[in-house]
DNA sequence: ATGAATTATATCGTGCACGATATAAGCGAG
DNA sequence: CTCGCTTATATCGTGCACGATATAATTCAT
């Protein structure tokens, strides 16, 4: 079990097996919310405002570890798809608060079957996931730190 | 600690950290690709022909997890910068062989100096990394076969 | 109170990422 | 041998994802 000087170490093995977790999640959740019309950035924009509507730009792009540049285009096209509003704030013109309409709130009750499709689908059980989700958001908290 | 009803389940939850880990993950290695003019996707593809090389389209696509349709124009990318040759096999003319160059097989003693950085930054043991690994792993073939 | 710094979004250009479709080489049954 | 089937890449259109830059509102020092 030793390495070999060919392969790669395990920190580099770790980022391509994230990568392409990724990869293989993405093209799950395809499957489901492609009837919907929606992809994921999108679903998980929507996961977000069923836990606290009425959120600014900035809010969501740090909830999604994602720049505000990609995040205006995709909420411009959830409004355009009648799921979201967007309006700027009364108390600071800055700021553009998004909020759910009746579409967007419907579609949650939609969200809840392919959550119980998904966790089936990961062949994991509890602890699994629990100790993934720890040492991922460990990770993240490491390396956004690294990048100060 | 008991989910209440708006609290997405754990499944969601998971989905989201690989999400957004990729994000922090791309980031990171962007600090230290930019300035070789590298991507993570690309430098992910050189690091897969480091460890052997001459391999056709679909082997690498599926050692990424990417479809052929992504790597194509990625790989042509890397060919233009002079760092890979794209031939297709005398044998069987459908294939088209993915080779170093000498620029390419070059800025292999480069990566390791990235490989120590990215380590440190994650800020997680061994062990933590190699669980990670294999919950990844069953997570992807999970995956994959309920998308069969 | 006014000009400079800061903050919140938006725009732009490049590169990934996908599915649908196209092309072209090999292969198989008759 | 040839017509149809599979396989390997490529092309196309849409939507993320980023950094660099722009714009406009707020704030802060003077």
């Amino acid at each position: 079990m030793t390495d070999s000087p060919t392969q790669p170490k395990t920190d580099e093995m770790f980022c391509h097996a994230v990568y392409t977790s990724w990869h293989v999640i993405n093209r799950a959740y395809k499957r489901h919310l492609g009837p919907l019309g929606l992809t994921y950035p999108q679903y998980i924009t929507l996961t977000l405002l069923w836990q606290r509507d009425r959120r600014n730009v900035s809010e969501l792009a740090n909830a999604l570890s994602m720049e505000t540049s990609t995040l205006t285009p995709l909420l411009k096209r959830l409004e355009a798809d009648g799921l979201v509003d967007r309006t700027r704030s009364k108390e600071d013109e800055r700021q553009v608060v998004v909020s759910l309409t009746g579409a967007g709130s419907a579609l949650r009750s939609v969200a809840h079957e392919i959550t119980a499709c998904m966790i089936a689908d990961t062949g994991l059980d509890e602890p699994d996931l629990d100790r993934l989700l720890n040492t991922l958001e460990k990770l993240k908290a490491g390396m956004s730190q690294a990048g100060s």
